[in-house]
DNA sequence: CTTACTGCCGTACTAATGTACGGAGTCAAG
DNA sequence: CTTGACTCCGTACATTAGTACGGCAGTAAG
């Protein structure tokens, strides 16, 4: 069971699923996408299949995962194994908590400087360019 | 007024800094560090204020700011512009929070599949695969 | 003076995610 | 049957922030 009626050439499943030609045959290189065999002669022609894996692949980089982790959450989808995408899942659940910690300090530090630009400090030295240059940003 | 006693090789230097040699040629070949003349039949040598730029560098990183952007704060530390390194700021600052509502949304929608694939619906099909084929995961 | 470590320099490679290009083959419309 | 668009394939390039390597020169210690 594989394509319905694989009819689209490459061309038009990219169109279909919004990406580039290039990107489809990339995908192909990283093993995310089969590459149909080619008749003698002819073009390869793909299928609903395909489409609707490249949906999954835009779904779960829209959730952040790497194109890494899209290839085994796909090996998975194979075999039905709900614990072992739950612990890829929540792996990267975990880094992606740790990068929003990360961009909340710097947000909140920036916001800071920023303030304190904003107040007229600035005759003598950017309060900015001053933090910088104080070896220890990490106001509290 | 340049180095104070530029007497350090750049070996020292690197390990005063806590980064390796390779990174201070690559930041020299970036125009964000001075390449000291090279005294002949000697060796380019080092002081405090490569160290102190260093710093500089590895403290707007810390802020997020790309090197490129570093390079440019760089630029306006010599004349002491203010107004310009605030707009800079507010540039990044804004980027910082738009990542951050992202991040925000990919947490959101990763947590509460996780938590639908810790409720035993995962019998049939494991909600989180289910939903990266559903073409709609943007739940509210 | 020799040995072993650094410095210098240019180039290539890494990781991630594609994008671009050139030449040859194939397909569909007129 | 010709023409123009599209496919195929391999390779190179883009970006960001470095890291690695190889060969030659200078330097510090024994």
């Amino acid at each position: 069971m594989q394509a319905s009626h694989p009819s689209w050439t490459i061309g038009r499943l990219a169109k279909s699923a919004g990406v580039g030609v290039e990107t489809i045959r990339f995908y192909q290189r990283k093993g995310l996408m089969r590459t149909p065999a080619r008749p003698p002669g002819g073009v390869r022609r793909y299928g609903r299949d395909d489409l609707e894996r490249l949906h999954f692949i835009k779904a779960a980089q829209r959730l952040g995962f790497s194109l890494e982790e899209i290839g085994r959450l796909l090996q998975l989808d194979q075999g039905m194994q709900c614990d072992a995408a739950v612990e890829l899942a929540a792996q990267h659940l975990f880094e992606v908590k740790s990068r929003l910690r990360d961009l909340q300090r710097i947000e909140k530090t920036l916001g800071y400087l920023l303030e304190k630009c904003g107040q007229g400090d600035k005759k003598v030295t950017c309060p900015l360019i001053a933090a910088l240059h104080s070896n220890n940003i990490e106001l509290s």
